[in-house]
This record gives C-alpha cells, sequence and structure tokens, in this order.
DNA sequence: TGCGCAACTGTAACACCTTACAGTTATAGG
DNA sequence: CCTATAACTGTAAGGTGTTACAGTTGCGCA
C-alpha cells in the first residue's frame, strides 16, 4: 500500500513509456501493483468541440467494450459525468443513484459488475492543453472487499494517473499520433488573444502598432494553421488547446 | 508520512471548510501535518484571458509577499512557469536552472531562500471551469533534509490540492467571491458551441431549425451574460470556463 | 546565392455580424 | 392576475470579417 519504491519504480517507468503499447503496460503495472484486474485510458483532446480526437487504452475484458460502445454507454457513464464535472477521484461505491431517477447511469454500472468491473475508482484528468480524460481501475472483487486497498492507494492513483497522461502528451509531440497541435508564431498568438478579447482587427493593429491590413493577415494565418473556417472558430480552438496563455496576474 | 487517519482528516475537512479563512486554515493543516513551515494556493479562473480573475490565498511571510509582487515575479516564477506547462508535481530542487540562461528564474528561487523558503513543492492545479492554479509547500529546512519527506508526501498533497481547490470551487457557487460564473440557457449554449464551430447564423439556424434571427438573438443574450462585447469574445469566454461541454466522444 | 518563412502592407467585392427598432407565445412563480 | 423569463420572429442601416488579388523587408539556413 504505498512503500515508496512501489510508486517509485512506476514514475520512473511512465517517465520512459514510449508508443502506446509502452502507456499499456505502464497502466497494467499500475493495475497488477495495486491490486485491480482492468482498466482504461480515455482522453478527449480538442482539436474540435465537436468532434474531438479521442485516445482509448484500454485494458477491459473485449466483451464490455463491444457492449459498452454498442449501446453509447460514453455519454451516460456515471465515472465519466463525474470527471468531467469534478477533478476529485471517485470510488465507485461512493455513487448514490437511484435506479428510478438515474436510470441509464445505474444500468451502466449494474452491467459493468456482471462484465467482471465489480468496484474500482476513477480518477480526472486534466492537461495543460484543454484535454479531459479519465484513468479507471478496477477489481472482480466486491466493494466490502476492495475498499480498504482502494482508500489508500487513491493518492499513488492521482498521481500516477498525471504521469501517464503526461507520457500520452509526448505521443502527441512526438507525432506518434494521427493529431498534432498546431505552432503559431508569436504574432497569431498575440493577435488571436486580442480578438478572443473581443476587438476588432483595427483595434488589434493599434495595439500592436500595425497596420489593419497586417492583423487580418495573421489572424487569417492563425485560422488556415488551426483548420478554422472563420475567426471565430479559430479563437474557440486556440482557447480550448491553451495555445493562448493566460497570464497568472 | 501518510498513515489513512492523517489525510482522511484532512479530506474531511476540505469538505467542510467554508469562507476565504476555512481554506487557509485548511491548508495550514496540510502544511503542518506535512512537515512545511509555508504554504501559497493561488488560482486564475478566466473571467477574461487578459484580465482573469485571481485568488490568492497566502501563508507565506509578509515580506516576501510583498518583494514577490513589488518585483513582478509571477511572470518569471519558474514554478509557477512549470505548473502552467505541466500537471506533474514539481519539487523544487529538481529544478535546473542555469544562472546565465535563466537569470530571472534562478533569482526568484535564490531570493525565495533568503526569505526562509529554502525546500519545497508546488503541485499543478486545473478545475472543470478552466482555471489554472498552484499550491506550493515550502520548509526552512534545507532539501537535504526534507527530500525523503517531501518525495513520501507527493501522492498525498496532489490528491489534497484538488481537494483545496474543489472547496474554492463552492466558494465560486456560493457567491462569497467577487465573481460569479454566469448561467447560460440551453439554447445560448447550443448556439454558441455551434457559433465555436465556426458556423454563420444561418447555419446554427438550420442545425437547430429555428430562424436566422433567433440564432442571433439567442448568441446576443449569450454575449451579454458573459459581458463580452462581440460573438468572438463570447465564443472564448464560453469555451475557457467549460461552459461548451465537449462530449467525450 | 538561393530558399523558406515571419512579418509586414494595400485594394475591392461580398458575406457576415451588430445594433436598434417592434413584436408573439408559453411556462413558472408571487 | 401579473411579472419574469425562455424561446421565438421580423426589418434596416452600418460596421466588420472573408477572400482573392499583388506585393516588400529581413532573418536564418543550406
Amino acid at each position: 500500500m504505498g512503500s515508496r519504491t512501489q510508486i517509485d519504480g512506476l514514475i520512473d517507468m511512465s517517465l520512459q513509456a514510449d508508443g502506446v503499447e509502452g502507456i499499456q503496460q505502464l497502466c497494467s503495472a499500475i493495475s497488477e501493483t495495486y491490486g485491480f484486474d482492468h482498466f482504461i485510458y480515455g482522453a478527449s483532446f480538442p482539436t474540435s468541440l465537436i468532434k474531438p480526437f479521442v485516445l482509448v487504452i484500454s485494458g477491459h475484458p473485449d466483451a464490455w467494450r463491444n457492449h459498452y460502445q454498442a449501446h453509447g454507454y460514453l455519454a451516460v457513464d456515471p465515472a465519466v459525468q463525474h470527471c468531467t464535472r469534478s477533478i476529485r477521484p471517485l470510488i465507485w461505491q461512493d455513487l448514490t443513484l437511484d435506479p428510478k431517477i438515474d436510470e441509464k447511469p445505474f444500468t451502466v454500472m449494474e452491467e459493468a459488475r456482471q462484465f467482471g468491473l465489480v468496484s474500482g475508482a476513477s480518477l480526472s484528468i486534466r492537461g495543460s492543453r484543454g484535454e479531459v480524460g479519465v484513468l479507471s481501475f478496477s477489481s472482480e472483487r466486491t466493494a466490502w472487499q476492495t475498499r480498504p486497498e482502494i482508500d489508500g492507494a487513491i493518492p499513488d492513483l492521482y498521481l500516477l494517473s498525471a504521469y501517464v497522461h503526461e507520457a500520452v502528451g509526448r505521443l502527441l509531440t512526438q507525432g506518434s499520433l494521427p493529431f498534432n497541435p498546431p505552432e503559431l508564431t508569436t504574432r497569431e498568438r498575440e493577435c488571436l488573444l486580442w480578438a478572443a478579447e473581443g476587438k476588432t482587427s483595427w483595434e488589434i493593429s493599434r495595439i500592436l502598432g500595425i497596420s489593419e491590413r497586417t492583423a487580418i493577415f495573421h489572424l487569417q494565418n492563425a485560422a488556415r494553421r488551426l483548420n478554422a473556417s472563420s475567426r471565430q472558430q479559430a479563437v474557440a480552438l486556440a482557447v480550448s488547446q491553451g495555445l493562448i496563455s493566460l497570464q497568472l496576474g
């Protein structure tokens, strides 16, 4: 239950994990170390608000994955719901679901049990580029049996979820995944920042000391790089991907 | 070093913490429990990208706070820099700062030592409404003395940083702070979401099955509620505050 | 020297957003 | 019953964004 060598070894492993397989092995190792039977990592990268790039690294039984996807459970999964609304870890047992009011979420957890995901916990993940994710671990044993050890493992698991996600972040910048975050020039970021503040092209040109045409030029280039079809979308993407540096002060 | 009763007590305290004073006491308790002398919590809420609402709850010596603010160290503080770029905890000792290249960050840490912040760690915080924050704990003892216990405390501290931030989130919704996140109607959120996707008023009207004038109407109302002076700014604020639900799939 | 690229500038037509005017319908709460 | 609010619709003038045209300057790199 959290001796120093345990988590240190897993952190080292996370810093070296390479490729999707490396992260799969890392999650497997974490899962085993803390006495779980299954895991799943899922994260959403805001390439688009409507259709984000989603990466799932699954250590779930195939039967459950197929059932889950076929029924569109992602939209009603109470663990996912919790992790998008809160940054606190969730121990599944703590969910208070009324079968009448929360019918669908209740069904998801009920059926998960039948597929061998009896007890478990979900860790909320939020990246520095607007990513929202979940890392869940589950056991085939009952909550009564696993509760004490899950309680004890939560701090370690929460920390490790950050390291797992950072390892995924490295995949992105290395280009191992079909989504590479665009790089903007200084001027493009400056123009986007002021556009996001509601300034017009002319106002931006006065702020930056350039001609109005040049401000328009930079904003167009930024939109092209972001695959945006309008200034509005460019602003939305830049903000959601954290490309516009919001100052801490 | 992390017996169950220790962190459980602090988590309970965080769930009941009320008001800024309650959170100040909570951070103090965490600091003492894990053998630190000072703490500081700082978070930035994206009311505006240029001028966000910033909340600081300080357990730092007044002399250091004044010195820090007078010299504008927030912009060059390497701990703050790290926490805005990464979600991993930072143990100050692990910073590799070259006095020649990283002159200003080096100076910040050097002077911090002279004010009694000798060794410590910073935990990155990211909230579900676009908040970016830092929770730091520091000791007057040297890194050599504190390293083992800091290493051991990191998982607990990282978890507690989430609970501290959630407690701050409760202050916001309770209206105890001079910033209340606006509430949008369903239609306003829908229109904003599609506007953020780069759709024009006419396209949004076709998607939602309403007249173009009505789409414009909802977007104007949304902009008014968000204190935005244009549709661009409304989109930027809605995205940065997480008011537009980006689906996990 | 040549190449790519960031940064810069201008004009013109057309599409789009903003503002201000003036309404209707339905639902929830005092 | 009255008020507030969500949701809905229309017109018109004027400001702003988008696209496509055609350039210049300066820097770093092969």
